[in-house]
DNA sequence: ATATGTGCAAATCTTTTGCAAATTC
DNA sequence: GAATTTGCAAAAGATTTGCACATAT
């Protein structure tokens, strides 16, 4: 197992040792390239979900547009959602269903990465690697799939708490 | 690349050529064996999702299940669902939400497999291989992480509708 | 006999939609 | 000024819950 691996916890992303960093380009440039029409309400949820350390779900980045925009509605917060999902900017996750039925979103990666979801603490771990890479290589050439967006989520329970679980 | 991959389509399921098929082993004797309490509605909704070729939502099980059972209600489907989540007895999927938000079960299969939905015709497929098993292996080693359960999905264009593709 | 599970109906939670007014380019 | 986006309010879709009755062991 010759892999080099990125593992990062939230508070931690970007400063993690191995090998490339996970990074998280700019979508406010990217919305300009592409010719974006950009609101103030736009401009507020797209900063918010770049800057965030954690991984937002729609309640919460609504509750935190509010703080700056108390007139903001949840109906622009999902239609904002929706708009970078179908441009292929940000990435949803479940985090397991780790706390009810809500998705997450980030800002898209400089590459693909998993996410670990302790059950027990809740701790969010990132993990990329090239063996994540080789085999998302390998599923598009064995099945001639073209792929657009890959998700790889996995729980159990992370090294601190890991002395119950198998 | 050296890996040997079981990649079929929904309709295929276990029918596959290279390696290891995929096969689902019985829910209701591990059941048994736990000494879980068997009504009436758990063998019938049990059976269902065992025997059933597609990945089931919530709605369509209690759809199949009416047909034998048309006093079934909606609590019991959702509460023996949970208790075979909990029990690690069903995966549970998103097919990268292709159709709604709805989730997808599956009964527990022989290896850890990951699910190609193709976003033009909606075929499903899954894919098992040793990168898959090693790619596990490493995450676990690499953060000290005790897996308990993996999901990977891809969402994309099946080869057959890949033309207009990346 | 007793604990457990079920059906029913209402509640909850998340996300979507129609429409008139406001905003962007 | 024309096309697009927003807020509002209501609707829709998925899942959960309290409770009286039924069932499994």
């Amino acid at each position: 197992m010759q892999s080099v691996a990125v593992v990062a916890t939230e508070s931690q992303l970007g400063r993690s040792e191995n090998a490339t960093a996970i990074t998280r380009p700019s979508l406010m440039k990217e919305l300009a390239r592409r010719g974006v029409r950009m609101t103030a309400q736009r401009r507020l949820l797209v900063g918010i979900i770049q800057d965030s350390p954690r991984h937002l779900d729609a309640a919460t980045l609504l509750e935190l547009a509010k703080q700056r925009d108390p007139g903001i509605d949840r109906a622009t917060v999902y239609r904002t959602i929706a708009l970078l999902k179908e441009r292929g900017l940000i990435d949803e996750l479940d985090l397991m269903h780790i706390e009810g039925e809500k998705h997450y979103y980030e800002a898209k990666t400089n590459r693909d990465h998993g996410h670990m979801a302790c059950f027990r603490c809740g701790a969010i771990m990132e993990y990329a690697s090239s063996s994540f890479e080789r085999l998302k290589q390998e599923i598009a050439k064995q099945s001639g799939f073209h792929i657009r967006v890959v998700r790889l989520e996995v729980g159990g329970f992370c090294k601190r708490c890991g002395k119950a679980a198998s």
